[in-house]
DNA sequence: ATGATACTCCGGTTTTTCACTGGGGTTTAG
DNA sequence: CTAAACCCCAGTGAAAAACCGGAGTATCAT
């Protein structure tokens, strides 16, 4: 039971940034169709998305044959909630409709409670960085290692 | 920006339960239609929440004439998580569709770390209940009555 | 230079979800 | 017995989400 929904968008964007975390240290790009395939996300959809995530600062591109995406940062200096704020709210200027006439006072002790709530998920998300998620998946692969053994 | 998307049913669905657990003590029913009017809720779509909350054991119905909804517990025993997983839960019995073939290893890490943080969130609306929000919106008016002096 | 490659921009389409509505029942107070 | 209220189930319209396509532009290899 999901009430954090982890929207299609924000998953791929994720793991597309997580692949590019992983050959950080290379110095060398990767490509939309390499990351597309290996992680099966339809690429002209992955497309938009690094578009998406190079006008806001996360990753750099580079044009022409031999072209492709590197990240902008390094692997630490990026948080989940750094990605999911790019991804999810780049068209959200639109300014909170509140017609402030219908916020009734128990809709306003409802809402502070439901942001409490969100803002204990962000913190996570804040600390959380794609380094971490490296670590933890090669620490992951080590345990499977042993298990072989 | 929310990524903690607060549904218009989950919404209604704690705007409902918070009247009836202001009425609490009176021990007398709400009718759909007062609750509807009090709340600006269509109350052909309230009615369906309020089956689903009797469904799951959170509000009591009366039906006939002067019939209604009271809630099942007392409101310091339902917390907002209760509510939401009665309303968003309820048809959700299709099991995680998960063929575990493309659930990679990086997918794992990744949903790992959405699931760390939605436990944080769960966990405050695990502990806030009815009843506090009662108080806080008791509080808050109090503080408004307090300015007009 | 030039062709192939790969990103870029912009728009369209399809699928799914959401919020809501309607119609015909059943129960119960008076 | 009748009117008021809940009950069940099914449909609909709009909006968002996910995805696809085409024409353009930069860059590298040769």
């Amino acid at each position: 039971m999901d009430i954090l929904e982890l929207s299609c968008k924000s998953e791929y964007a994720l793991l597309a940034l997580l692949e590019l975390a992983q050959h950080y240290s290379d110095g060398q790009v990767l490509q939309i169709k390499e990351i597309a395939a290996h992680q099966s996300i339809p690429d002209r959809y992955l497309e938009q998305l690094l578009a998406t995530l190079r006008r806001q600062g996360l990753v750099r591109s580079q044009r022409g044959a031999k072209g492709g995406y590197s990240l902008a940062r390094a692997p630490w200096q990026i948080s989940l909630w750094d990605v999911i704020q790019a991804i999810e709210g780049e068209d959200l200027t639109r300014s909170r409709d509140l017609p402030s006439a219908d916020l009734t006072p128990e809709r306003e002790v409802l809402l502070k409670a439901w942001q409490d709530a969100q803002t204990a998920a962000v913190a996570i998300l804040q600390k959380t960085t794609l380094q971490d998620l490296c670590d933890r998946q090669a620490q992951q692969q080590q345990a499977r290692l042993m298990y072989y053994i």
